[in-house]
DNA sequence: GTTACACACGTGCATTTACACACATCAAGA
DNA sequence: TCTTGATGTGTGTAAATGCACGTGTGTAAC
């Protein structure tokens, strides 16, 4: 029963295949000391100084109380650093001078990751999955 | 930055829209007392009732020590058992007559979950982000 | 038979994820 | 002004995920 059972589980795949893929990318991104998800909220951060919890987790379209939480490795880092936001109520989470190094440092280390997924199943293949992970996003449902 | 943003990184889209159809699922089961991951499980035992926890892990592609703490919300509920394999070392995981039962109850659920994918995306869509997860899963390579 | 290696499993630790709930703050209206 | 509702955030709880490490068990080589 070892090799991976195949059901029409949507669901199923998708969680599947990110956890192989997050295996990958970790695996490459050790060397700089950065989980995947580290590594993808520091680049969203990079591209959106500034923003607030709540947008980050619309952004990356998680639960605002998990994003609360994921900012909490990078701060202890010091790799950001969250201050007073335009109003009281919010935080305004910046991208520090040691964060955008430590980016700069673990950008070969992604890349390498992502040749090694574009080497596995080629270029059209992964061009394709693109497409259709982002009309999921797009498209399927966000239960109230 | 509200929107979705769009980088060109597999991991990352793999891991949103993991979890966005995770809450999709997980909010259709939520009446049968049943999570996705836990409802996969309990699927994958139904139809292999006596694996040993390697095997389970192997299947589902995921670490050993993550289907050993999978189990035990499972086990407390009754839902499945875990007695002596046919080493000493290895453990039978066992679906039980109450887990076959939450499973059938939960079915409807989850077809319910699987329609609201299809109407979404499209049967033709589905059938093609399943080939390529699954050429995902089967090709990526796994890091030692 | 003993020794070495491989196998199966669990635990400690850290992170990621989400829901329910509570708290503070702002904006608009009575 | 006071109240009411919307907004921004954090915390408690629970689960899922993986790595490093340790323990017990089987197997094969010597």
């Amino acid at each position: 029963m070892n090799p991976p059972i195949k059901l029409p589980c949507t669901v199923y795949r998708l969680r599947m295949a990110a956890r192989r893929a997050t295996r990958l990318y970790d695996h490459h991104l050790a060397p700089s000391g950065l989980g995947i998800a580290q590594f993808g909220l520091l680049q969203t951060l990079s591209a959106n100084s500034g923003s607030t919890v709540t947008g980050l987790a619309a952004a990356l379209d998680m639960d605002r109380s998990t994003m609360t939480r994921n900012l909490v490795p990078l701060i202890r880092l010091g790799l950001i650093k969250a201050g007073d936001g335009h109003d009281r109520r919010s935080r305004s989470v910046v991208i520090t001078d040691a964060g955008a190094a430590k980016l700069k440092q673990a950008l070969p280390y992604w890349r390498a990751a992502q040749a090694a997924v574009r080497d596995a199943l080629g270029e059209a293949e992964v061009a394709h999955l693109h497409a259709l992970l982002d009309a999921a996003v797009a498209d399927l449902p966000e239960p109230t």
